[in-house]
DNA sequence: GCTCCATTCTGCATTTCTGCCGAATGAGGT
DNA sequence: ACCTCATTCGGCAGAAATGCAGAATGGAGC
């Protein structure tokens, strides 16, 4: 034979083998099962040599497949060595990288990552500013930002959504058994709730939760979500907030359901320059995969979309 | 990291690595530069670590670059071994498998092949017809063919150019000490020439011959090249003979160069049917491995396409 | 100082690969 | 006996990878 033209071929073989099915492996991979046919296909040709029997239940391995099986694995050992040395290589990296979010996000996200993400690349050195600013990525004000809400627009940026951010109304637990729980927007009229103040007033669910209770005395008016989730927590009232903090408060219970059309989406913003830099690359891999996480627990509880 | 998007990636790392540039890579892997730069950025991207230092000189190898390079050569040797654990098992292939040519050919390119392919392949079976009747592939009166001249035109076979077959003049060292070489087609009048019959009569280089010759006895036929060939050596005469037999013979020597417009190709057909069985690929994959041979020193002293 | 050469990168055209869809085929369960 | 399910295979369209040609760059040799 001459020699090996594709080595990805090995890669699908394995999983063929380990499947017994194209499908199978198909789904191992996360590629379609015609490419999976196709490939062994292809090493077979070029080796011309039959390594599976096509059968109506699957793909069986011939006997020259079962030897050469043990072979590729070991091929595949090397790879995953490969992986893991790249892998403590990448996490040797280091530098400097900005980030910037607001409050919540900081505590809900951002700061419980960065425990983790020291961890993992010590070298890294992460500098953090949370205001509620936007700061101007493209001024090199920052190089990453995690924002609430609509899609931000900038230039220079690269922008991912990372997940929906649903809403919902909260009050704390002593409230609900004092007052009761509203379990309708009907029902928030008799209750007292917890108001925002400049930009936070502004809030589509902050907006929504006041003029639900249009006409009831807001009794606590706040810049900041953090300080209306305190007053939550205090038994004030009831509060519009994200599930994502809201959720997070053992003290506090949603009133009901996400409620459709006052949710955000959770993006990440990226200087376009920085994009590339193999610290912020780890730095946003690392998040990315952090934030499947919270995505997971969001998602879970949340509505469809709204 | 993630997984290993595509093993194939290593197989391009190693070759800039060890080139020191992705051109020189590409020349030894039989690709295009670009394909090696990008495969490079591509692997870069996805590890998101920087593998080599772009220089107008050519790619060099990063530290953590260079660290990697030993643990790739891993999985290659790994890789290799597979290759090799191949090719023995292709070695035990089986079968049975039906040649035939004619008996120049038989004597200058088939039959010393089979001797070393039976080395190779001791479990394939190989029965050659010497004829010069041309067998029909598609009726399963063979499965592979050597045939000479004219591209072969049939059904149900796949034909392959294998070389181009030049032709000369020929005469025996000791005729030349005796009467002289001609030098051109003009000085062929006064030479005794040696001529075909039948089927071997109708040969370009033959006819080409004898009408050179024209009026000037012909002092020998022969409906065989290998007589022909006998015939030359003893030193009856001059004879038209593809380079591929005179050649061959210490005791013959050209008299000009291969004559343009007389010469043949060497044609390689296989019936269809028995294109995809493996012990058919054995011996077709090293029949044009060594037939590369063959071709190499004809081309050398071959012409430019007649 | 000049040319020549090997190299990299970029934009475009083409080939190749991949995914998707539907049909066919058996096996297993009801 | 029939349905359901998992599987393979073929054709087709879109996506991705590849090759090609040209421009730019910088070093080596004359």
């Amino acid at each position: 034979m001459e020699r090996m033209r594709d080595w990805d071929d090995l890669r699908h073989f394995l999983a063929v083998a380990r499947a017994g099915s194209t499908l199978g492996a198909a789904r191992a991979l996360g590629v379609n099962q015609t490419t999976c046919a196709r490939r062994i296909a292809a090493l077979e040709a070029a080796t011309a040599m039959q390594l599976f029997e096509r059968r109506q239940a699957g793909y069986r391995l011939t006997e020259a497949g079962a030897r050469l099986l043990a072979l590729a694995e070991r091929v595949e050992q090397e790879v995953r060595a490969l992986e893991g040395a790249l892998e403590a290589e990448r996490r040797m990296l280091s530098g400097r990288l900005r980030a910037t979010t607001n409050e919540s996000i900081a505590n809900a996200v951002l700061t419980p990552f960065l425990a983790r993400f020291r961890e993992a690349y010590p070298r890294i050195r992460v500098e953090v500013t949370i205001t509620d600013r936007a700061l101007e990525l493209a001024r090199g004000e920052a190089d990453v930002a995690l924002r609430a809400g609509r899609q931000p627009e900038a230039v220079g940026v690269a922008v991912r959504r990372i997940c929906h951010l649903p809403w919902t109304i909260y009050c704390a637990r002593d409230y609900a058994m004092r007052h009761g729980v509203p379990t309708s927007r009907a029902e928030i009229g008799g209750h007292a709730v917890i108001g925002g103040e400049g930009s936070v007033a502004k809030i589509a669910g902050v907006r929504w939760l006041e003029e639900a209770a249009a006409g009831v005395e807001v009794v606590s008016r706040s810049g900041s979500l953090t300080n209306m989730t305190a007053a939550a927590v205090a038994g004030i009232g009831l509060a519009a907030l994200p599930c994502m903090i809201g959720d997070r408060e053992p003290a506090l219970q949603r009133c009901f359901p996400p409620v459709p059309g006052i949710g955000g989406d959770l993006w990440l913003v990226v200087r376009e320059e920085a994009r590339g830099v193999p610290h912020v690359r780890a730095f946003l891999d690392s998040l990315v995969a952090d934030l499947a996480a919270v995505r997971a627990m969001l998602e879970g509880t949340a509505p469809g979309r709204d």
